[in-house]
DNA sequence: TTCTTTGCAAAATGTTTGCAGATAC
DNA sequence: GTATCTGCAAACATTTTGCAAAGAA
C-alpha cells in the first residue's frame, strides 16, 4: 500500500544478471521464467502469483507458482504473507521488512534498520532475533487507533 | 512447544461460568460446543480444530469450526498462527502472545509486558501498536542461530 | 538430442457453506 | 414447538503434483 515511493529494486541485481545467476545455477532461463521475473522488475510492491499470471496472458498458475518456487531458491525472489490472502511475491534484492494493521489491512514496507533497537531489547529477552521479511509485525496503524478511542467506552 | 508449564487457563474464566457467558449471548450450550471447551480447558498450548475433532469421537470437524467461531465471537477463545499449517486454538483468557523460530519450528508463548519497550519503540518508529497474539514474531532461535553459525562461509 | 520446463487436470490443505434432520430451551 | 445446532457433502481458496507434450541447451 505505501510501497509504491520505494524504489522496488533498490538492489536487487540487473534484469540481466538476473538471468545469468539462473543460467549459472543450470536452469533454464524459459520464456515464462523470464516473464515472471520482468514483471517482478516493474511491480510496485509484493504482487500474488495470481496477480502475476493475470498480467502473462498464455501463461499458467502452476507454472508461475513454480517458477516462483525457482527463483526464491536462486535467491531473487521472497514471498511475504501480509495478513489472510495469498502470499505476495518481490524481487529479494530490496532489504525491507513489513508492518500491517490488522483492523483495516494497511501495510507498508520499512527499513530493518529502524527497529534494530527493539529487535535488541526483543532477542535480549526471549532469546528470538526477530525478523518481519516473511511475516509481517501485526499491529494497529494510528487511524484505526484514533477510530477504537472515538468508539471509547464511554 | 514450551507452553506446557504456563498454566493453560491463568486468567480465564471457571468452566461453568463460561458456559453461563454463552447462555447469556443467548447462543445454547449443546454438548458439541461444551465439549469443544472442555477440551481447550484441559489442552497444553494452542490446538488445531483437526487436533479437537479427533480427540472428540462423533464430532464434526465442520462443527468444530462452527464452534469455535462461536466461541471467539463471545470472547472465550481465539487462535494464532504459528507459522505456516492450520490455526491453533485456545481459551482467550490468557493474555498471551507468541513468537517462533522458522527454522526449526519451535515456538513459545510470553508474557505481553516482557517486550513493552520493544513495542514502544516500534509504534514510536512506525506508527503501529504491534502485538503478537494472532500472528507471532517470528525470528530465529538460539539453537538456530548457533547451527548457521556452526555453517559458517568459512 | 537430451534434460528441463510447460500446460492442463487433479490432488492436497485448511476452512466455509447449504441443507435436512436432530436438539436445546 | 420453534429457533438453533449438528452431521454430512460439497464448495472454496491457495498451493502442489503427475504426466505427456513443448522447448532450451
Amino acid at each position: 500500500m505505501t510501497v509504491a515511493h520505494l524504489a522496488p529494486a533498490l538492489r536487487a541485481p540487473s534484469f540481466a544478471s538476473a538471468l545469468g545467476a539462473l543460467r549459472a545455477r543450470g536452469m533454464r532461463v524459459s520464456t515464462a521464467r523470464r516473464q515472471v521475473l520482468a514483471e517482478l522488475y516493474t511491480a510496485e510492491g509484493p504482487v500474488s502469483a495470481e496477480a502475476l499470471a493475470e498480467r502473462l496472458p498464455g501463461s499458467d498458475l502452476a507454472s508461475v507458482y513454480r517458477n516462483l518456487v525457482v527463483l526464491e531458491e536462486v535467491g531473487l525472489v521472497r514471498h511475504v504473507h501480509l495478513g489472510h490472502g495469498p502470499g505476495r511475491y518481490a524481487l529479494a534484492g530490496t532489504a525491507l521488512e513489513f508492518i500491517t494493521c490488522d483492523r483495516c489491512g494497511a501495510h507498508e514496507a520499512f527499513d530493518p534498520h529502524r527497529i534494530d533497537a527493539a529487535r535488541e531489547l526483543i532477542e535480549n529477552e526471549l532469546g528470538y532475533r526477530p525478523h518481519f521479511t516473511h511475516f509481517p509485525i501485526v499491529g494497529v496503524c494510528t487511524a484505526c487507533q484514533d477510530k477504537e478511542n472515538g468508539h471509547a467506552h464511554s
